[in-house]
RNA sequence: GCGGUUAUGGUGAAGUGGUUAACACACCGGAUUGUGGUUCCGGCAUGCGUGGGUUCGAUCCCCACUAACCGCCCCA
C-alpha cells in the first residue's frame, strides 16, 4: 500500500467542517479589521527564502523542500508566509497603492522538513496577516489584537501573550556583543548547544533547559537595557497601547523569534497543549525585510499561526466545533418498482432546495431507515407499490414518528412548509 | 539530524513458537413477509505495519525498513 508522506495528513470529513469554520473565522475577523486577502504560489524561488528569511535559520539551512524543476529553476516550497508577501508586495508594486499601510492577510499550506510530532507536521497550515507601509506602534498592538480576538472568538480561555523588543538593528547590535562578553569567558562550563549558540545565535542561550540554574543566567544582559532611545520609547507606545485595550501580556526578554528578519516588536500566544509544543502563534516587525528583498524603504508587522496547533489547543480546552449536519429528507424505497421512481424524487426534492439522500447499497427497509437515523433526517419518504399506484407517498416525522400520506406532487411543498 | 516507546479487523483492544486469533463497539442480516433510535439471536481478521532471517513450524524470537507518539533541536 501506498501510504501518506510522513509529516502530512488528511483532514477527513468529519474534520473538514472544524477546518471550514476555523477559516470562515479568520476571514471574518480580518474583514472587521479590514485586512486583506493576499495569495501567492505555493512556491517560490529557493533565493527568496534565503534572502527573506535567512541564511543562518534552521528553516534555510536544514528544513527546505527544495527542488529543481524541468527548465532548472531551483524552487522550494514555501516554508512561511512573509517572505512571499513581502515578495508579492514588491513585484506588484503595492507600495504605490495609495492605500497605506497594505494590511494583508493569507491562510494556506506552508512546509518545512522536520520530525513530525503532534502539532508539528511537514505539510502544516499557517493563516497569517501582515502590515506593509506603517511604522506606527498602534499596527503592533493592532496585529496583536486580531490574533487574540481570532483565538477568543473560536472559545479559547488559556492564551498568554508574550512580548518583547528586539529594538532597531543597534540596539541588537549592542545587546548581541554584551551577550558573547558575557558567555564567552566561562562557555565552556555550559552544554554542547550553548557553545554552538554563543556565536550564531547568543540570545538562544537565555533559554537553555540544561543551563538553567548556572549563575551567569541571571546575570546575563537583558535586551531591555540595550534598546537606544528610540526603541524604548516605540516599544513603551506598543505596551501602553496593549494596556488601554486591556489585553494582558508578559514580558520575556529572553523571546527571541526564529527568523532573521525581526526587529522591535516580537510575540507569541502561548495555549493550552498536551506536549512540549504550546507556541500557537508568533510574530513581529520586520521593518528591513521589504527593503532587503528589493522594494522601497518600508517597515512591516506581521504575524502566523498554526491552525493544526489551534485544533489542539482547542481539543485540550474541551472546545467542540461540531456542528449538527442533518438531513431534510430521506427517501426509502421498497421493492423494484420504488427503486426506480426514487432518484427521481430525490432530485426533485435536492433541486427544491432540500438536503436530502436516499440509500445506494441494497439495504432492507429496516438498514435504510438506520441510515436515515444516521444522517439524522427529519423526514423519512417512504414509497413501495401501493405508493406508486396511488401516487401518494407515506411522509414519516422522524422526531415523534406520525407518518400522513402525501401526494406526490405536493411532496415537496410539503416539507418545505414542515421544515 | 539524535534518543526513547509503539505498530493485531472499520474502531478500541486481548493473546500464543504449533490445529478454529478472545472480548467490546460499529456494520450487515433475522426475530417484526413494508418502518429508525431499546432488546434478543446470527454473521463479520485465509490475517496480526512492510521485507528478510532463525525454526519442522512464527502474529508471537532476531534484523532492516516504514509510520505514529514522546523528548532534544527548532518552530507555527
Amino acid at each position: 500500500m501506498i501510504q501518506i508522506p510522513r509529516g502530512t495528513y488528511d483532514v477527513l470529513p468529519e474534520d473538514a467542517f472544524k477546518w471550514q469554520k476555523i477559516e470562515a473565522a479568520a476571514r471574518e475577523i480580518c474583514a472587521r479589521f479590514n485586512y486583506k486577502e493576499l495569495r501567492t504560489p505555493l512556491f517560490e524561488s529557493t533565493a527568496l527564502f534565503q534572502r527573506g528569511v535567512g541564511d543562518t535559520t534552521d528553516i534555510v539551512q536544514k528544513e527546505m523542500y527544495s527542488f529543481k524543476d524541468r527548465g532548472g529553476r531551483e524552487l522550494t516550497l514555501r516554508p512561511e508566509g512573509t517572505a512571499s508577501i513581502v515578495r508579492a508586495y514588491v513585484e506588484n508594486k503595492l507600495y504605490g497603492d495609495p492605500n497605506q499601510p497594505q494590511k494583508l492577510y493569507y491562510i494556506g499550506p506552508m512546509f518545512r522538513y522536520e520530525r513530525p510530532q503532534a502539532g508539528r507536521n511537514r505539510q502544516f497550515t499557517q493563516f497569517g496577516c501582515e502590515a506593509l507601509g506603517s511604522a506606527d506602534p498602534s499596527i503592533d498592538a493592532e496585529v496583536i489584537s486580531l490574533a487574540m480576538t481570532f483565538y477568543q472568538t473560536l472559545g479559547l480561555k488559556k492564551l498568554k501573550l508574550v512580548l518583547n523588543s528586539l529594538g532597531d538593528p543597534e540596539s541588537r547590535k549592542a545587546h548581541r556583543d554584551a551577550l558573547i562578553a558575557h558567555f564567552k569567558p566561562s562557555i565552556g562550563e555550559f552544554c554542547d548547544d550553548c557553545q554552538q549558540r554563543l556565536e550564531k545565535n547568543p540570545l538562544r542561550i537565555l533559554d537553555c533547559k540544561a543551563d538553567h540554574n548556572h549563575p551567569l543566567m541571571a546575570t546575563a544582559p537583558s535586551i531591555i537595557d540595550y534598546l537606544n532611545d528610540a526603541s524604548r520609547d516605540y516599544f513603551n507606545k506598543v505596551k501602553a497601547i496593549l494596556d488601554e485595550m486591556g489585553i494582558d501580556y508578559e514580558l520575556d526578554p529572553t523571546l527571541v523569534r526564529g527568523l532573521d528578519y525581526y526587529n522591535h516588536t516580537t510575540f507569541e500566544i502561548m495555549g493550552a497543549s498536551q506536549g512540549a509544543i504550546t507556541t500557537l502563534m508568533g510574530g513581529g516587525r520586520y521593518n528591513g525585510l521589504v527593503s532587503e528583498l528589493g522594494g522601497p524603504e518600508t517597515p512591516g508587522i506581521g504575524f502566523a499561526l498554526s491552525i493544526e496547533r489551534l485544533l489542539l489547543a482547542l481539543e485540550v480546552e474541551g472546545i467542540s466545533l461540531n456542528s449538527d449536519p442533518a438531513l431534510d429528507g430521506f427517501v426509502v424505497a421498497i421493492g423494484e418498482a420504488a427503486e426506480q421512481k426514487t432518484p427521481v424524487l430525490l432530485n426533485r426534492l435536492r433541486l427544491a432546495g432540500l438536503t436530502a439522500d436516499k440509500d445506494y447499497i441494497g439495504r432492507k427497509v429496516k438498514g435504510q431507515f438506520k441510515q436515515a437515523d444516521r444522517d439524522k433526517a427529519k423526514f423519512v419518504v417512504v414509497i413501495g407499490d401501493e405508493e406508486l399506484e396511488q401516487e401518494k407517498a407515506v411522509v414519516k416525522n422522524m422526531a415523534d414518528g406520525s407518518q400522513e400520506a402525501v401526494a406526490f406532487k405536493d411532496l415537496t411543498d410539503y416539507l418545505k412548509e414542515k421544515i
